[in-house]
DNA sequence: AGCACGCCGACT
DNA sequence: GTCGGCGTGCTC
């Protein structure tokens, strides 16, 4: 590097590079670099834009496009470990597949604005060396923080909080010189995952399954583990985590929802001796740069997370797993609009490491990648620990005959009650948070609606409000009829789980309830307490939604009730039935695992859509091949391929101008069909209204590129923003 | 993403 | 007469 003394014109030309901020911008921008070696393609440096300081990763060379007069001087590079070039043809990659900014994807790998910014070290308080002044008093107030107070420096809230005084107290205390401050010793230990500890012991099938995940562990692979709830998927990937831990490699565990899993914490733990790295939304800023940076440099070996931890930047990446692939939460639906299951794989392939997909439950993208032979499959038939699959029984809801306010069936009714009387635990599961899902005046019908989307409100009894579940907006509940003046005209429609609630209290007034919901059990700490609550006996029905359904093991729960089978099925959506048939299969597997027996009764109003029938016969492969059958006929995916084009704005009618002008210049090749534009069904959100344009294409065809080139033809409207879904799962 | 520039309403 | 709302556009 030390050669570059030429002419001066070209000298400057050369003695740039081209620098990726994590910014919304499509390319790299030059910088100088006045003196000393270039900064190697991976390297962070802090560059000037206008007037601020923003850190980027050099992408390599200068490209030459700004004149090299209006250039501006790379201001340092950072002393961190540059990202590696896997990881840069990744964010690459991903941009031009997702139709985003590289910058903005980039912005996922960094991660952090403040990540670079010098750590500011946060004073706190501790115990002084010296003993006690002999005047000062010690009243019981300072007695419980001196007991709390230790050589540890904590913040002052805390500590405050902690020993339940007032601020105040403590700065007493540091002042009479009894405490000092001192800078809080950082909470984050990133020891080393010990590979060799060993955990469980594994099943021969157990054994085998491992041995072949470990088998593959050079080179790129992409492996379905499949089994069925219980028998063992974690173990059998930990021994691959542990290969590539051997191995001298970090490895990543996607997760689709981190707020329930300290069960996979404490698996994880018994396996390795330590804790892993975890990686989701609400780590709190210096947690997360702390995290990304033992990441970068090597010592956080095992990072366990959400879709985003895909981007971490690993120096030497050994294995991805994607837990619970078939996830519809995988797919981020804002911002860069990706799928981070085949992320993860394009990852695997850039990085030529192994991915195990595991699922019970396999998409049916994943199962024909595995019939294609572009997977591989390892099966896992038994449950572990001799349990049996539970007993499934269809409960016919057409001859019921329910009474207009209830929605327990007299079947789950009574098996309700003979699990209760004999001490063991139940769950209902709803996908229905709040009250009910509909509250219209008896008097006029008005339903009161969202102010900001076309949906209605749903009410919320424990927090006495309206929600909007779709923009966060939430209103009083009113005491008269917004439209006709009615006083207390309302009336409740259909289930909710805080209304299924009611219901099993009034049917089974001594039994202890909880309902399980992101609204009650929002937070990992709240997470944990349920989870103890529930392992302590110390509820006997838990009524969730979704979130019940995720990898949690409760030995005394032997009763599963399905309130309504049959809420995903309704709407054209691509995955319904695959969908509902996942999580309904998910749900049922929480029933009696280890000695004891379980049963699932599951309510529906179509028995034999092919969905119950297969729940009910445990046949998800014969469900699998109908539902492929089915998309292959109509070319839908994994058959063909999808593009969606949401077109929003504050007006509609500009939107509508927008859609129009991009249904006029909508592709006609051989092989690709556009659909639309037509109102979404969410017509109105966030105060925006939307329009879809939905593309389906052969499987031959580029489909981002098919995309920016049609949008290459559409000038931009103002006041109108048009979103790319590649490979969509909402259709809403 | 910031941050500035720029063009229309309620205030000292 | 100014302060300030956030729409639009640029940052090598």
């Amino acid at each position: 590097m030390a050669a570059i003394v030429e002419g001066e014109g070209r000298a400057a030309a050369s003695r740039g590079v081209a620098v990726l901020l994590p910014l919304p911008l499509e390319r790299p921008y030059d910088y100088r670099v006045p003196d000393g070696d270039l900064p190697a393609p991976g390297a962070l440096v802090r560059v000037p834009l206008g007037k601020r300081d923003v850190v980027g990763v050099v992408w390599g060379p200068a490209t030459g496009e700004v004149e090299p007069a209006r250039l501006r001087d790379v201001i340092e590079v950072l002393p961190l470990p540059p990202l590696t070039a896997e990881l840069r043809a990744l964010v690459d990659w991903t941009a031009r597949y997702t139709l985003s900014p590289a910058g903005a994807v980039l912005r996922m790998a960094l991660s952090v604005p403040s990540a670079f910014d010098a750590p500011k070290v946060p004073l706190g308080y501790r115990r002084a060396a010296l003993p006690p002044p002999a005047g000062m008093k010690l009243t019981p107030a300072r007695e419980r923080v001196l007991a709390i107070a230790s050589s540890r420096a904590v913040p002052l809230g805390e500590l405050a909080t902690a020993a339940q005084v007032t601020p105040s107290v403590v700065s007493a205390l540091a002042k009479a010189g009894v405490l000092e401050r001192a800078p809080v010793a950082s909470g984050a230990v990133f020891a080393a995952p010990d590979w060799r500890k060993g955990g469980v012991r594994l099943t021969p099938d157990q054994r085998a399954a491992a041995d072949s995940l470990i088998a593959n562990a050079n080179g790129f692979s992409v492996t379905l583990l499949d089994g069925v709830t219980g028998s063992g998927k974690t173990e059998v990937y930990f021994e691959a985590i542990a290969a590539a831990l051997a191995a001298g490699k970090e490895a990543v565990v996607l997760l689709p929802e981190i707020a329930l899993t300290a069960q996979w914490l404490a698996r994880f733990q018994a396996r390795f001796g330590v804790a892993p790295a975890e990686w989701h939304s609400d780590l709190g800023t210096a947690l997360r740069r702390e995290t990304w940076r033992a990441v970068a440099g090597g010592q956080a070996r095992v990072v366990v997370g959400a879709r985003s931890a895909l981007f971490l930047p690993f120096p030497d990446l050994g294995l991805i797993v994607v837990d619970e692939e078939h996830d519809s939460s995988f797919k981020q639906e804002d911002g860069v609009i990706y799928n981070a299951r085949d992320i993860a794989v394009v990852r695997g392939r850039l990085a030529q490491i192994p991915v195990v997909l595991a699922s019970a439950t396999p998409s049916l993208e994943t199962v024909i990648n595995v019939e294609r032979g572009r997977y591989k499959r390892i099966v896992l038939p038994e449950r572990f620990a001799g349990a049996k699959q539970p007993e499934v029984r269809i409960a016919d809801m057409r001859i019921e005959k329910l009474p207009r306010q209830n929605f327990l069936g007299s079947a789950l009714r009574t098996a309700l009650g003979e699990n209760l009387a004999a001490g063991e635990q139940s769950m209902l599961f709803l996908n229905r948070r709040g009250y009910a899902p509909l509250t219209l005046c008896r008097s006029c019908g008005h339903r009161i609606e969202c102010r900001n989307c076309s949906t209605w409100l749903v009410e919320h009894r424990l927090v006495g409000r309206l929600l909007c579940h779709h923009c966060g907006h939430s209103e009083g509940l009113p005491i008269a009829c917004p439209s006709c003046g009615a006083a207390e005209s309302f009336a409740a429609c259909g289930p909710g789980v805080e209304r299924l609630e009611e219901e099993v209290a009034a049917l089974l007034p001594a039994a202890r309830l909880a309902v399980v919901t992101s609204d009650t059990v929002g937070s990992p700490a709240a997470a944990a307490e349920f989870v103890r609550q529930v392992t302590e006996r110390e509820i006997d029905v838990l009524i969730g939604t979704q979130i019940v359904a995720k990898g949690h093991h409760f030995p005394l729960l032997t009763l599963v009730g399905i309130v309504d089978a049959d809420l995903g099925l309704a709407g054209g959506d691509l995955r319904a039935a695959e969908r509902t048939f996942q999580v309904l299969h998910q749900v049922a597997g929480r029933a009696g695992r280890e000695q004891r027996p379980g049963r699932v009764i599951v309510q529906s109003y179509m028995p034999e859509h092919p969905v119950i029938a297969a729940l009910a016969a445990n046949d998800r492969d014969r469900f699998m091949a109908e539902e492929a059958k089915n998309r292959e006929e109509r070319g839908m995916p994994p058959y063909g391929r999808l593009a969606a084009l949401i077109v929003s704005g504050p007006d509609h009618a500009t939107v509508d101008t927008m859609a129009s002008a991009l249904a006029r210049t909508a592709p006609r090749d051989d092989g690709i069909e556009v659909w639309g534009p037509a109102e979404a069904p969410l017509r109105l959100l966030r105060g925006r209204h939307r329009r879809r344009l939905l593309l389906t294409a052969a499987r031959d065809i580029d489909v981002p590129e098919t995309m920016r080139s049609w949008l290459a033809r559409v000038p931009p409207m103002s006041g109108v923003r048009v979103q790319v879904d590649i490979d969509p799962y909402s259709f809403l």
